[in-house]
DNA sequence: TATTGTAACTAACAATCGTTAGTTTTGTGA
DNA sequence: TCACAAAACTAACGATTGTTAGTTACAATA
């Protein structure tokens, strides 16, 4: 396990305080209170509060991003990826969750450059996305129901999966994994 | 089409912010601005900024366990309540996309007896959502699987509807139910 | 032991927050 | 036209916000 830098800890305590209450409801005070010292330390180490909902949702997105694009470009048919795809993300909760509760409920607090690079990290998973249902539907894999129906559902559920993960419980990793692949790619009947 | 109090009018622009920003973010200046008062203005009508979340989160809640708690008690069978629940969520996310962001991402800013309230409301909700899948199970309708994933899943992608509505652009409200129940239920393969 | 960099501290700033008090404007019905 | 209620206004409050400046404690290194 490397040991983290006193940046690395901010980020995570943040992180935790974040998706309990949201980034605007979090102040500065509150954060240093979590981690025994007063507000003015933090600056230290970071440069304001910004930098840490970006450093946060910016690391996670890239993973999601970089994720959906390796998957995209490999061989395979749909069907496959879109397992492969439902697999990673769960993978990627599961390791970071507070993270992830930020990129869906703050993200619209990035200013400046963050946010363009948000979004456009955004647009292009969602197309990504997008363009192996298609292929599925291509292919005749999937039904040729409206592939927008389709992306929704399937988007909601892995982007919500963080708020589960705690109620999780005893269900294991692989098993959640196999049983939600099948719930979202056949159904439940 | 009733004529809005303007306790009313103020319910509804306000939500129309938390939805962008969140309740934390928006100030009561922001929301007098939108309504082209002052702020002190919006005391006329309501007791303060808790109000109008109140207002706003605890009114969709109960529209939404009572239709719950309707289709629970009536007669039919398990799929054919579960679609009948996936169509009333999809009526109540038409009308009020605006609130039900707040009840998703703001609930928690909720104090007092209404967080006591809206908590009750959402884990009955939830127990009604609950009892129709297991009972789906037992009646061989729905596949043995985990239930709680099955649960989860389309809790999911109902709660999110409300980012899809804008999206949803010319897709009529019933094509829109039927590929939702179609692919909630049967899958997509 | 002396030095140096890291990371904490105290104190305070300007801005903004939700809210209150008291006053003025506006519209309606007698 | 007058009276009254509804709804706006100005001004200000105490608290809290993110942040900065300047200083001190502490640990490792030379």
């Amino acid at each position: 396990v490397m040991k983290l830098t006193r940046k690395e800890e901010i980020v995570i305590v943040a992180a935790k305080l974040f998706k309990e209450k949201g980034y605007s409801a979090v102040s500065m005070r509150d954060i240093a209170q979590q981690m025994d010292i007063k507000a003015a330390s933090l600056y230290n180490h970071i440069k304001g509060k910004q930098e840490i909902l970006s450093s946060l949702v910016l690391h996670v997105a890239e993973k999601f991003t970089n994720s959906t694009q390796t998957i995209t470009s490999q061989d395979g048919t749909a069907l496959q990826r879109l397992k492969k795809l439902i697999e990673v993300h769960i993978d990627i909760t599961v390791h970071h969750a507070d993270a992830i509760a930020a990129l869906n409920n703050d993200w619209m607090h990035l200013d400046g450059q963050d946010l363009l690079d948000f979004i456009a990290m955004r647009d292009q998973y969602e197309e990504n996305f997008r363009s192996i249902i298609k292929q599925g539907i291509q292919e005749q894999q999937i039904k040729a129901k409206e592939p927008e129906v389709i992306l929704f559902s399937i988007l909601s559920t892995l982007r919500t999966l963080y708020l589960w993960n705690e109620k999780r419980g005893k269900l294991e990793v692989n098993v959640l994994k196999k049983e939600l692949v099948s719930v979202l790619i056949s159904g439940i009947v």
